[in-house]
DNA sequence: AGTGTTGCAACAT
DNA sequence: GCCTAATGTTGCAACACT
């Protein structure tokens, strides 16, 4: 036996073995179904991977464990002191107002197939396949059968066992039912997946308080399986003593519907627990399934309350300190969302099973782990999590994979690459998504996975460009083992890396390339959503040519004529569709398109109006060929407690020129009355329906309301502002208002100061560095400052030259911005007329420099644009690929990614939802 | 040489 | 005989820059 291999059949059994961590699950014959798994599992291929694994993470336990004998006592101390100071910190910062409900449907695909065939109800049942169980219902979990379990060993451990396939359809329509329900608690809940979901109820709470009794009354319905179910509990409970009481029970919260109530009501009351109740009981009455919920003070308590009473029960945490940590308390670490296999084990290895365990150790844990691994679980012991639902999580990647029986052709595996790229380049452009990143994934008959990604230097969404990455990556892996073949069990392709709006140049499609009649050179044949929003949102985009002479200065007035040297980056240009494209996109798309220019943090804004009524000029100067990015970013940060109309201005000049104007319109619900910016005159356009604003937009690019409107004095603007302004309330001018002062008021430091508060993307490397506490950690750690304390110094760019520099840059050509201006009267200077503009009025020179750049971007549409230079970037990827083999090539500096924004919903959990960090250990 | 950035692999649900 | 699929986050090391 190798060194560190001491696993047996006891050590394996922790990952072949029944996981009872399951409601229904409790006191089963766990020895006997082991032995079935372990008899059934094992000598096969995954019994063997398996068993490696274990190996590996036992020899990751010995080295932790070494490192651990080494910790001497004055380490512990000092430690001890860095953990007490963030508890504190922690402690003080705990939020205990929100209620965070957590619901979950009971063995969700399980109960809608036993709903929609009765035949099923009383036998044991599982929705998956042969090869994989997706979950079971209560009977089959008496057997030990459960999700995640392959079918040919549930089979054996429950002979009669109904496997029935899946139907994701089925499974969307009945979620979508249930999302409505919880959209009338929260509006903006989170769903983690189709059967999961976050709500935040405390507002409901506070407008529930007032509610007449008869809103909070509902009729019964008797819904059959709730009698179905007690009749289950009845049958079940006679086979076995050892059922969990909770299993078929009513609990004290849970639904009200009996039977022989049909026709009566129930009145709900204005606490927590009636409205989850509540909640619970509508749930039922719409699809006839049963949910359990948690309620708590943050998601990460939230999420474990909802397991607590399940099925069809709830329970909740009150929001107090005591009642919170006692119930931390005994809770095993293992039932933390987040806290795997693997965790549990390194955590067991130090004598730590319950959160309280976490708690006493957590000077220990901190030498032991990373920073962000430890503050973790401090956060864990201390009961807290996330308070805040977010649900502007984007997607970061797509992917699509396939499991088979073993492949060894080389030519069947270029075959299925080029299938899975085909479906994917599908989704993909279905989601109107784009990425430089693409990844395969193959997984051999040993089960060892393994996955290769390459970063392409343009975004792709097609077949072909995806193949084109994707077989070179399985080239070099079939390669690698010639002259045996690759013997593979499954491949998947991925895409991720997606571009924002501001980063998608060399492919947008400016309102130039988007007009003009020209064959698209991606060979995508419809225009992906991001197109279309960027096309909705008002973007339009030129790509200057390189030209030095005119690089930043352009924006100083000190070139004349500075955007004659623009041309058109539209290289993939579409039909002129863009009745289509306006009919098809959703209100919802203008909004996001919004958010995702105002949380870029590489584009320089002057002013954005107000959130409803947003107009902004952004202007990117990108140089590609010059490796230090010359970023400066001036942000005024939404303060999480203040409203969303949040006054911010980003300067930024970086290397690759670009002028983009992008103006969004908040909108209100599908029918209602909304607002959109026209992309060619900029005017408020106030529709019902989108048709009469495309009308509007037809009617601007063909010159009619081009010509009507042919002053650009202010007073026509302010008389437009002002119409505008009356059609809000006053709060909302008060605020544009105030946005002005603020910007006019902001000297340079106070930016540089603000600028601190431009929230961190995540980045492995820390920025700062904790001397204080790093001595003794660094050969084995980097140990950098809280992130807390982080907040605190200015950004790295801030500090750099090259980023004061450009800031100046930046400030001379929006002097407003750089200067204390409530002293001096700022001289705007038209980047595209280069005329000096006779007011201090943001908002009148930006309508000024929208109308000017509109006119560059109709005179240069009409003059016939010439092909962008895309291709020049896909030689270059081809050359990278061609070079890539084997070895993964590093990108030179190229300026760090913006926050990526594009549309999702992410579906899945993710351990961010509950907390902020992750779990990966140090060894 | 020190530090920031990027890509990959591992680990999580 | 047979052990899924999709996606997110982080640590670490290699690379690039100053």
């Amino acid at each position: 036996m190798e060194p560190g291999c001491s696993t047996g059949q006891d050590s394996i059994l922790s990952r072949v073995a029944l996981n009872d961590n399951k409601a229904g699950m409790q006191g089963l014959d766990k020895d006997k179904i082991n032995k079935i798994i372990l008899e059934t599992t094992k000598g096969s291929r995954f019994y063997e991977s398996e068993l490696k694994k274990e190996r590996q993470l036992n020899q990751r336990v010995e080295k932790m464990m070494r490192y651990k004998a080494k910790v001497t006592e004055q380490q512990i101390q000092k430690a001890q002191a860095e953990v007490e100071k963030l508890a504190a910190d922690l402690e003080r910062s705990r939020k205990l107002e929100r209620v965070i409900v957590h619901v979950d449907m009971d063995a969700f695909y399980a109960a809608v197939e036993m709903r929609d065939c009765p035949e099923l109800k009383n036998k044991p049942m599982a929705v998956g396949s042969m090869s994989m169980l997706s979950t079971s219902n209560y009977h089959a979990r008496r057997y030990g059968v459960r999700a995640a379990m392959p079918g040919f060993i549930a089979k054996k451990l429950c002979p009669d066992l109904v496997i029935v396939p899946l139907n994701f359809d089925k499974y969307r329509a009945v979620s979508e039912q249930v999302r409505e329900v919880f959209a009338d608690y929260d509006p903006h809940f989170l769903p983690m997946s189709l059967d999961e979901a976050c709500l935040d109820i405390t507002e409901h709470l506070e407008q529930r308080q007032h509610w007449p009794e008869s809103m909070r009354t509902y009729q019964i319905c008797e819904v059959k399986t709730t009698a179905d179910v007690n009749e289950l509990q009845t049958t079940v409970g006679a086979e076995t003593d050892t059922l969990s009481p909770v299993l078929f029970e009513d609990s004290p919260g849970s639904s009200p519907t009996v039977p022989g109530a049909d026709g009566k009501v129930e009145v709900f009351g204005t606490t927590p627990e009636e409205a989850v109740r509540e909640m619970r009981f509508r749930i039922e009455q719409r699809t006839t399934l049963t949910a359990s919920a948690g309620i708590a003070p943050n998601m990460m308590l939230a999420k474990v309350c909802s397991d607590k009473n399940k099925p069809n029960g709830q329970y909740r945490i009150l929001p107090e300190r005591k009642a919170v940590m006692d119930f931390i308390q005994e809770l095993p670490v293992r039932k933390i969302s987040g806290i795997g296999k693997v965790t549990e084990k390194m955590l067991a290895a130090l004598g730590i099973i319950t959160c309280s365990q976490l708690g006493q150790q957590m000077a220990m844990l901190s030498l032991l782990f990373s920073e962000t691994t430890w503050h973790h679980f401090l956060q864990i012991s201390l009961g807290l999590g996330s308070t805040h639902i977010d649900r502007d999580s984007e997607r970061k990647s797509m992917s699509t994979e396939r499991t088979f029986a073993e492949m060894s052709n080389a030519d069947e595996q270029y075959s299925l690459c080029r299938e899975l790229c085909h479906d994917l380049a599908k989704d993909l452009q279905r989601e109107g998504l784009k990425g430089k990143t693409v990844t395969l994934k193959l997984k051999n008959v040993n089960f060892e996975v393994k996955t290769k990604a390459f970063s392409l230097q343009c975004a792709v969404c097609t077949e072909e460009e995806i193949f084109a990455a994707a077989k070179d990556l399985l080239k070099a892996e079939i390669d690698n083992v010639s002259p045996l073949p690759l013997r593979l069990r499954l491949m998947g392709v991925r895409v991720s890396s997606f571009i924002s709006v501001d980063d998608k140049q060399p492919q947008q499609k400016s309102i130039v390339g988007f007009l003009k009649i020209a064959s698209d050179c991606s060979s995508s044949a419809q225009p992906s959503k991001s197109e279309m929003v960027s096309v909705l949102g008002s973007s339009v985009s030129l790509t200057r040519e390189q030209c030095p002479e005119t690089r930043s200065a352009s924006f100083t007035g000190e070139t004349s004529k500075p955007f004659s040297k623009w041309r058109t980056e539209s290289g993939c240009t579409a039909e002129p569709q863009q009745q289509t494209f306006f009919q098809k996109a959703h209100a919802k798309r203008l909004q996001k398109q919004y958010e995702q220019e105002e949380t870029s943090d590489k584009i320089f804004k002057c002013l954005p109006a107000d959130s409803t009524n947003n107009s902004a000029f952004i202007v990117t100067t990108h140089k590609p060929t010059v490796k230090t990015e010359e970023t400066q970013t001036c942000t005024w940060k939404r303060h999480p407690d203040t409203d969303d109309t949040a006054a911010k201005a980003d300067s930024s000049l970086s290397t690759t020129n670009k002028v983009s104007y992008a103006s969004q319109t908040k909108t209100q619900s599908a029918n209602m009355l909304q607002c959109f910016t026209c992309p060619v005159c900029f005017n408020q356009i106030e529709t019902k329906n989108l048709s009469s604003f495309n009308q509007h937009i037809d009617e601007c690019l063909s010159g009619e309301l081009d010509n009507k409107r042919t002053s650009m004095d202010g007073c026509q603007d302010v008389c437009q502002e002002e119409k505008l302004l009356g059609k809000q309330d006053e709060a909302k001018k008060e605020h544009i208002h105030h946005k002005v002062t603020d910007l006019n008021s902001g000297s340079r430091t106070s930016i540089l100061k603000r600028n601190n508060e431009r929230p961190y993307t995540s980045s492995s490397t820390p920025l700062f560095e904790n001397s204080a506490h790093s001595d003794f950690r660094t050969p084995f750690f980097k140990r950098f400052k809280s992130t807390s304390e982080k907040s605190s110094f200015v950004p790295h760019e801030a500090m750099s030259d090259s980023g004061s520099v450009s800031f100046q840059q930046t400030a001379s050509s929006v002097e407003v911005i750089s200067e204390p201006l409530h002293k001096m009267v700022p001289i705007l200077t038209c980047p595209v007329c280069s005329q000096a503009q006779d007011t201090d009025d943001l908002i009148l020179f930006n309508h000024h420099v929208d109308m000017c750049l509109n006119q560059e971007v109709l005179l240069e549409f009409r003059e016939a644009v010439p092909p962008m230079a895309q291709s020049d970037s896909k030689v270059k990827d081809l050359e990278k690929l061609s070079t890539a083999r084997g070895k993964s090539k590093r990108r030179g500096s190229s300026p760090p990614p913006p926050p990526k924004k594009t549309k999702a919903i992410s579906t899945r959990h993710t351990i961010d939802k509950f907390f902020k960090g992750n779990c990966n250990q140090k060894f």
